[in-house]
DNA sequence: GTTTTTTTGTGACCGAGTCTGGTTATGAGA
DNA sequence: TCTCATAACCAGACTCGGTCACAAAAAAAC
């Protein structure tokens, strides 16, 4: 019902090639910080402040600035490659975003402010209804649950 | 559909009554600049910046430090007359909870940042039937659907 | 009206995120 | 392979939303 962590498996590495052919193809370069950033994210399944990616990075010998993160991140989430979420707690959040509207959405504990993910696709159904009914050009779409994690209780 | 703004009607004068005699039950006192900031909330049915909140006090001749509208905000969150939410763009916003759950959520124009307000009964149902089963108390949710507004087409 | 306690405003402070300037690396063309 | 224009990089300064500390002001209690 709500994947806790997914392992690793071949999605992953397929966005990392899409990402990499992606950023080639808008006539990006490929430096060694963008390179590292992509690199982290494609390991990781849900969402990592960017405070967080500079640290990772650190603890693996990839000493990249942390305007750099900053800097991929963007022009990442401008080829729409990564989705970038308000989480609260002031400070944005970003994982990557994989093809086709496969997504999932997230639940704060608002105690021990630990994210976890969902997927639920009445919610989705739902809310694509919704978008058709709007006078908005709908593009993406966050959900975020507020709560008290089965642990905090 | 989309209820644009509705006119002032008893449900905000309800809001700052009850808001009122609920901080008042709680043992807070009635200093001016809590007092001003439920008043201006009380006459607005969309989420506004704690920003946008100390402007318009100050047009209206309340001069109330930044410091007490934060304050203030904090105080009626905790006491479930406010919900604050994050709507990106770094900082967030705040609106009058309605009680019985009688609420809505926001579409953003990533053009213009133009935030609107609109209900949807089967999302509301489709999130609560989700929140049953999900392993947390589920307390808040919010939705956010980014998008382009019809005027920035 | 005096005392006690909350509330308030100011200004210093903090941290996330952005911008800038000078430096380094990349890749295309000779 | 060498050169060179330009993209990408880092560090540090800066911006800005939000918080903290403290002294002054205002409520309630007496």
């Amino acid at each position: 019902m709500a994947p806790k962590a997914k392992p690793a498996h071949h999605s992953e590495h397929e966005w990392e090639q899409r990402a990499t052919e992606t950023l080639a193809d808008s006539g990006y370069r490929s430096g060694g910080a963008r390179t590292a950033v992509v690199e982290l994210l494609a390991g990781q399944d849900c969402c990592l402040s960017a405070q967080q990616i500079h640290d990772r990075l650190r603890e693996r010998d990839r000493k990249v600035g942390i305007a750099s993160v900053y800097r991929a991140l963007e022009v990442l989430e401008g080829e729409e490659l990564v989705h970038r979420l308000e989480v609260g707690e002031g400070g944005s959040r970003y994982e990557p975003a994989l093809p086709g509207g496969d997504h999932h959405h997230h639940v704060i504990c608002d105690d021990c402010g630990k994210v976890t993910a969902f997927e639920d696709p009445p919610l989705e159904d739902a809310i694509e209804k919704l978008a058709g009914r709007l006078p908005h050009m709908v593009s993406t779409h966050d959900v975020i649950i507020h709560g008290r994690c089965a642990g905090c209780s």
